[in-house]
DNA sequence: TTCCAAGCGGACCGTGCGGTCATGTTAGTG
DNA sequence: CACTAACATGACCGCACGGTCCGCTTGGAA
């Protein structure tokens, strides 16, 4: 970053955009295995893992994580613009299944599995810190509110649902299993089926609250 | 706490269970001051709220804090017995409700009313610690499972659902509703909506894993 | 009014964190 | 080879936290 003064006096940030050099193979491979051990550390004990940790793990020093990332905050944003990515790309694809209320469940399912692995905090998080991230969540947002409308025209779910509640909603088996000491791996599933149950139409009970805006 | 030898050479904590011998007037003032301000910090910021602030906003010193905790996490804990027990009184209370099911619902309404101000991330992080709490918990656990058994009983909930599965559930409406900032503080209510009508019989699937133990 | 145990408070300590930097190492080009 | 830019490293820094401690203040019984 080079920070100049403009006329006026105001600073200047000249941020150097990644001018894709290719890495050298030494960094590439610890590259890779930081964002592997990172992944892992932060699946196992939350994003309060510490770099130091992460930087152990995955058999490097700690300066050199701040080489790859210049911040512990950017390292996170890193791994999560790629689930998010992933995300987005299953749900588009997902867009032209043939039963919309299955391809929003099979979604929902992919969503709690890849969250066993990273919780989806950094939505809040990390919001607003990242451009790339930003960008990638907007767009697996309007994937998912498409889904959801195109299950809500099948009549697969019920009609006073929204985008919004889906994404939210898609966070909770998870959590929800993350207070049982030692659960099945799978416990999540449990959870994902009572909720999208919820969601179905029928037996479905007026909402008490309007659904939040995107 | 006395640390004494005991034969043998291992180490003997003998605890100086509280005689109540009534506090001092400006001690009890404080000590409320305290275990307001605790929970409105925990509240706004999470259990990572510091100690510090706590006491500020209390009005007090730091060192008064730990005058009437030990540590942070005795704090913790009994804000957390004095909900758990509040809970535990309201769910004894609706065992002798008319309509099963309303009572049930009332019940999770309450709870994640309760929740809106403490996180129940506590009864992860605080079990085992605290043995008076340990008690309140289960006693909790216990009239929910009641609850559930009679709601079951009355066609009200469907009939794979256990006391486990709402003691789970019904951490997830705030949980969910923390993600959006500003969040109207009445949101919570959709979710919880959503969610039990996952629990009732109409349009129940069969649930792909079985209910954790207690 | 006296007196002291109970209570108070903030300077202080050790620890672990995110982040920096000067120095040493290595991949890859010629 | 040799040579250099890219890269790696871990000691180090500043900071904020939970918790301690000791000199001071005060409630309340006699």
């Amino acid at each position: 970053m080079l920070v100049l003064t403009g006329p006026g006096g105001q600073l200047v940030n000249l941020v150097l955009v990644t001018l894709d050099r290719p890495l050298r193979a030494d960094a590439a491979r610890n590259r890779r295995a930081l964002l592997e051990a990172a992944a892992a550390e932060f699946a196992e004990r939350g994003l309060d893992a510490s770099v130091a940790d992460i930087a152990h793990r995955a058999g490097i020093g700690k300066g050199t994580v701040f080489r790859h990332f210049p911040s512990k905050d950017d390292l996170i944003a890193a791994i999560v613009h790629d689930r998010v990515e992933g995300l987005a790309a299953l749900a588009v694809s997902l867009l032209d299944a043939d039963d919309p209320g299955l391809a929003l469940l099979e979604f929902m399912d992919a969503a709690a599995g890849h969250q066993q692995q990273l919780d989806l905090s950094f939505l809040r998080d990390a919001a607003g810190v990242n451009e790339r991230l930003d960008g990638a969540r907007s767009e697996l947002f309007t994937a998912i509110i498409a889904l959801v409308d195109r299950a809500k025209a099948a009549g697969a779910v019920r009609q006073d649902v929204a985008g919004m509640d889906v994404i939210l909603l898609m966070c909770a088996p998870n959590h929800v299993v993350s207070f049982v000491p030692d659960a099945d791996p799978d416990l999540w599933r449990r959870y994902l089926g009572i909720i999208f149950d919820g969601l179905r139409p029928e037996g479905a009970h007026p909402l008490a609250h309007p659904s939040p805006a995107v």
